[in-house]
DNA sequence: CTAGGCAGCCAAAACGATTTGGGCCAGGTT
DNA sequence: AACCTGGCCCAAATCGTTTTGGCTGCCTAG
């Protein structure tokens, strides 16, 4: 067997081979046509002989349809890129996203902000995107739209009614969250509960800021709302601290923090620490999402689990649905996300020292 | 300006639109071919009234090149499939993959090993592979070899030398590294040193486990050397501390440990705790490759940072290299590796013995 | 005045698959 | 005997680019 030309083999060369047409040798391969099971059987045998594998991009060009699917990561040109995937919730993402996608038969790429400069051609390759908490008037989402292009959200497009737009959603749940976790601290015994929310203007901190609004109100408790930079990792946690517990708010210092994003969490626990005070005793602390570094800091992080891992799987599967014309799947509305007690608002247990 | 028709523009509108042909149109963009500057104008804005965009896939069909390049998983396959990302090792270097693939022109795509029988066709459509940590005779080596995919590999091939193979290879440093964290160890105090390695049978497992016997020869140390599946996570740290605390070894009880995977350092950690064995004063640790948790934890643990984001890097310029049959970037032979010295394997302040 | 060169443009042939619209033949119906 | 019906197979068109190999004129050197 004389290894034919270097160049890999063709359907052609099956063809040739096998000693019937192209077409033939397609239909064998993609159930199209009648072709008779001998046949069949010497075109098979021929292709494994050969080797031959059907060009991907080949089969994209006629049929439009690549099979990749793209997952729009927006920190990826921030200043410390290699950071990215600290952010524990966009890894998991990713990981259980590249899972779904493959069994549905599906590549999953991870692109930058294709809106932005640096904008590689091989982004628009991909049949649709994926796009995680879009923000208020998201370059991205409104130039996917322009350009026609399917994509999901994860998280509503703020300011855009979900039933208005045709865009299929996966839903975070952030009202039934913010109020499960403010809820629980309220539960743990914190009267003065403070919110610190991230700068990025996505339903995540929106919604969670709006409902603490009104459960605030509906409690009679005066609200402390500290914004500080999702970037600014453990250090945007330690100064949201600091201006709740040294900025005389009408309500007094806090007795309960709930830090949408996890390193702020751990800002806040570190800068509590430093100033003797002790969580939960005087503090107690929930964290917005949910990460590794929560469940093995000193005292343990509680945090509200997103599940990404569920969030991407949908989101994968409504993407593909609409890739193929089919109706979304429907998840029905069983709960998601969901509370993960630890340490920092464990009530004490009556013989703890 | 009416909508043409909803398939989207072609170069053959744009042809048509600035009255020129379709070589025209792409000799303008790609800089082939003489064009005078007059009609190149009159193109480029016809593209863009026409608000058109070249089709990747059909360039690709051409050039043979779709600016997809492929990152093995090999995890994704697990049975924990949302905890792939948990390996900071592993979300690290997608994300700096990612990032050093867009500024190369390239995407990045997730894929898992596509030797299985899940393989989905679209793992083939990328241009080239980075296999990170092959294993001793690594069937996707194999197949990527067979079927002439460039790729590049993260850590040697075991069993293949460097020297008689071609393939562009992302030093791991783990002979030095191994002995970096040895001689550290010993020089916290640590005379009875063992070593926790995974299963895998990749560079990182196999170079640290001989390096270890010669230093320990050495050393004049009897070794001892306990294998943990890596997929045990923490729980397999815990059996391999019991292994090396009940099992009286000829050496006794180990007074420092290297544990080459970090959960497994975790749970080493967890284990020591609970017999109420003091780190570092009565053991010290060392992991053997970095992640959030080791830095979060009770008593932090020291680890060896293999710079994931750096041999990524250096993995995507070496694959980009050879897809345009560059040269191979040349990085120097500065070391990239480094060990984080933490409170597991901090000597004790001067006063202490 | 002519040959050659060059700038500018184009038609047509790839690239490797899928799909369309027959053709041919055997067997069963009128 | 003529007609229809399927089963099986094929040639050619198609997808949207890039590249090859001309074909025009115009300019300049001889």
């Amino acid at each position: 067997m004389p290894p034919p030309p270097s160049r890999r083999p063709t359907i052609r060369d099956v063809a040739r081979s096998a000693g019937v047409s192209v077409t033939t040798v397609s239909h064998t391969f993609s159930g199209n046509g009648k072709v008779a099971p001998a046949t069949q059987q010497r075109v098979r045998t021929a292709a494994h002989d050969l080797g031959y594998r059907p060009d991907v991009i080949a089969q994209g060009l006629r049929s439009n349809r690549l099979g990749v699917i793209a997952l729009v990561a927006r920190q990826l040109d921030a200043l410390r890129p290699e950071l990215l995937f600290d952010v524990d919730y966009f890894a998991r993402f990713a990981g259980a996203a590249a899972v779904a996608s493959l069994a549905e038969g599906l590549g999953l790429m991870l692109v930058s902000d294709p809106t932005g400069p640096r904008a590689a051609g091989a982004a628009l390759a991909s049949d649709g995107f994926i796009v995680t908490e879009p923000v208020v008037d998201d370059p991205l989402v409104e130039m996917l739209t322009n350009a026609g292009i399917p994509f999901v959200t994860v998280g509503e497009i703020p300011g855009v009614a979900p039933e208005t737009s045709d865009v299929p959603l996966v839903d975070i749940e952030s009202g039934r969250l913010t109020t499960l976790a403010l809820d629980h601290l309220w539960e743990s015994g914190a009267r003065r509960i403070a919110l610190v929310t991230g700068t990025d203007r996505n339903e995540w901190n929106l919604r969670s800021a709006s409902v603490y609004q009104r459960w605030a109100r509906f409690r009679r408790m005066p609200p402390a709302l500290v914004h500080a930079p999702e970037a600014l990792d453990d250090e945007g946690g330690r100064r949201a601290a600091i201006t709740l517990l040294d900025g005389s708010d009408a309500g007094g210092v806090p007795d309960g923090i709930y830090a949408l994003t996890s390193n702020h969490a751990l800002g806040i626990l570190a800068e509590l620490t430093v100033r003797g005070l002790r969580v939960p005793d005087d503090v107690r602390i929930v964290a917005g999402s949910d990460a590794e570094s929560l469940r093995t800091s000193q005292t343990t992080i509680s945090s509200i689990d997103l599940r990404p891992d569920e969030l991407a799987r949908r989101a994968v599967q409504a993407l593909a649905a609409r890739l193929d014309d089919r109706p979304p799947p429907d998840h029905g509305d069983a709960p998601v996300g969901r509370l993960l007690v630890r340490a920092s608002s464990r009530p004490r247990s009556p013989d703890q020292r």
